[in-house]
DNA sequence: AATCTGAACAACCGCAAAGAC
DNA sequence: TGTCTTTGCGGTTGTTCAGAT
């Protein structure tokens, strides 16, 4: 031991380029301890002494082993990277999509996640999702893919979590209590506090937040289900806003972060997505997640073999920079872009200036859709026309659009995992939860439908208009909604029906 | 070839919960 | 019961590397 040591007291000071040397934090008064990156004498010290001690004890290993290391050092090294059964390298196909339908559920848990990813530290799994939501974000995407929020919001609707994800996990459940219905309770209540100058918004009596939110649309993930920027994300802004139509909206009072006036409101929103990354503080976001269901990629997205990865850091793999969903398909742009058309433009609505908190992806979301669904009923018969009469103005949202258009292409990856395809078409993902069966009809309504898409290119013929629209109603934030928009539903297919029955009897039996 | 930029990864820090005393 | 210590977690920062310009 004393040997090792003097090893390790000479690996220590002659490896220790970086010259960080500070006391430890209480521990070990006077000693000075080496921070910075670790030496593979350090580790093999380390090891030793677990192997000797076991884990543990932390703040002792310097006494035993010789190391210039804090315990926390010490364990986080053990942990992250010498403990035995790690995996390495990057993530698989199946761990990506467990990482998202993951945090769909548990939003920043990143030890739980951990723990339902076999050698996969937390460290790892938040350095991935942080990447990875930078860079969605970033681009003005979705964090999760559609499938997914679906899933999320089935197992909370039928009060179970998975045996392998929410495995009863009371903590989950707490947190998801705390944290997550409380903001949802702002949003809640700025809706029914708006709702008189919504038109389109029916009254929200019964729905509170507490009575809707534990089938998971609590999670401070859902709040992302929509892009929270685009990269014209002004157009956007203006195109959303232009339907509320009301001088309230830029009085502030219409957004649910509002009451949130200390420093915190900046962090809860950025948390949730609420922020565009190319302006904090733009409200935007309006393209639903539902769009992507209506690409007609019949990839089957399998999982992209470890030997593809292992040649590619993680996430740069299949994905495009717009799309590590992948598979997500292009949205319904040409209803898209009738929408923004027909936008009535309340002049005080465009105010891009009223900036943040204004981001509230949920918002926008029913905000967008509200609009979507009311507009492209009455216009779906002369879309060709459109863009013909579009204004000047317009014509900066059509062009707004069409690049998003072209990043919603990009999302068809064949390779991705979350692909809506792979999910909709193959059972592993439905079946890997409890509910699998009444799951997998949802599914296989949607697999029907995206069956009958033979190409993205397709997806703007008329065929496919109809399909489009009954998958862009899938969103989930419109089940807020229900009883008017049942109307707008009323002529489409049954996938709308099924949906918007169960949420409707979700949120009643609530 | 040099520089810039973003991604990926490693590590640190502060805080809080849990446990020991 | 209160205090101290240990452990774990999540956020953040720093470093390295590869690709783009």
């Amino acid at each position: 031991m004393s040997q090792m040591t003097n090893e390790v007291d000479n690996n220590v000071h002659y490896d220790d380029q970086t010259g960080s040397q500070l006391n430890d934090d209480g521990n070990g008064v006077g000693v000075v301890l080496k921070k910075g990156p670790w030496t593979a004498a350090e580790d093999a010290l380390l090891v030793n002494y677990v192997q000797k001690h076991g884990e543990g004890n932390w703040n002792v290993v310097q006494n035993y082993s010789g190391l210039s290391r804090c315990g926390k050092s010490c364990r986080l090294r053990w942990a992250n990277h010498l403990r035995p059964n790690l995996k390495k390298g990057a993530f698989t196909a199946e761990e990506e999509r467990m990482i998202a339908e993951l945090h769909a559920k548990m939003g920043n848990k990143w030890a739980r996640m951990a723990a339902h990813l076999p050698g996969r530290t937390d460290n790892e799994i938040k350095n991935y999702w942080n990447t990875r939501m930078k860079r969605r974000r970033r681009a003005g995407l979705p964090l999760y893919p559609p499938e997914v929020l679906l899933q999320a919001f089935q197992e909370r609707k039928h009060g179970q979590g998975t045996g392998e994800i929410s495995d009863g996990d009371g903590g989950h459940r707490d947190f998801l209590k705390k944290n997550n219905y409380e903001i949802h309770d702002a949003i809640f209540d700025s809706l029914k506090e708006n709702q008189g100058i919504l038109p389109f918004l029916p009254d929200l009596p019964a729905i509170s937040a507490n009575s809707f939110l534990p089938n998971g649309l609590g999670s401070p993930p859902y709040c992302n289900l929509l892009p929270s920027t685009l990269p014209n994300h002004d157009h956007l802004q203006e195109s959303t806003m232009s339907f509320i139509g009301s001088s309230e909206l830029n009085s502030n009072r219409f957004y649910p972060f509002d009451h949130i006036k200390d420093n915190t409101s900046d962090k809860i929103s950025e948390s949730f997505g609420l922020y565009s990354p190319l302006d904090r503080g733009v409200s935007h976001g309006s393209i639903c997640y539902s769009h992507s269901l209506s690409n007609g990629n019949s990839s089957t997205s399998k999982p992209t073999s470890e030997a593809v990865k292992s040649e590619l850091p993680s996430l740069q793999i299949p994905e495009t920079e717009f799309g590590s969903w992948g598979t997500s398909p292009p949205p319904p742009l040409n209803e898209s872009l009738d929408v923004f058309i027909h936008s009535p433009q309340p002049p005080n609505a465009l105010d891009s200036g009223s900036s943040s908190p204004l981001n509230s992806g949920l918002l926008d979301a029913l905000l967008y859709q509200a609009n979507t669904l009311g507009c492209s009923k009455n216009n779906s018969s002369d879309k060709s026309s459109n863009s013909s009469i579009a204004t000047p103005g317009d014509r900066a949202e059509c062009s707004a659009l069409n690049m998003y258009e072209t990043e919603w292409e990009d999302y068809a990856d064949p390779l991705s995992p979350f692909g809506a395809t792979s999910i909709l078409n193959e059972h592993p993902v439905v079946s890997t939860n409890g509910n699998s069966w009444d799951e997998w009809e949802l599914f296989q309504t949607f697999s029907d439908n995206n069956e009958r898409l033979q190409s993205i290119d397709q997806v703007w013929t008329p065929k496919s208009e109809n399909q489009s629209m009954s998958l862009l109603n899938f969103t989930l934030p419109d089940v807020l909604i229900t009883s008017d928009w049942h109307e707008l539903y009323s002529d489409h297919d049954s996938t709308n029906q099924a949906i918007m029955t169960e949420a409707s009897d979700d949120i009643s039996g609530q």
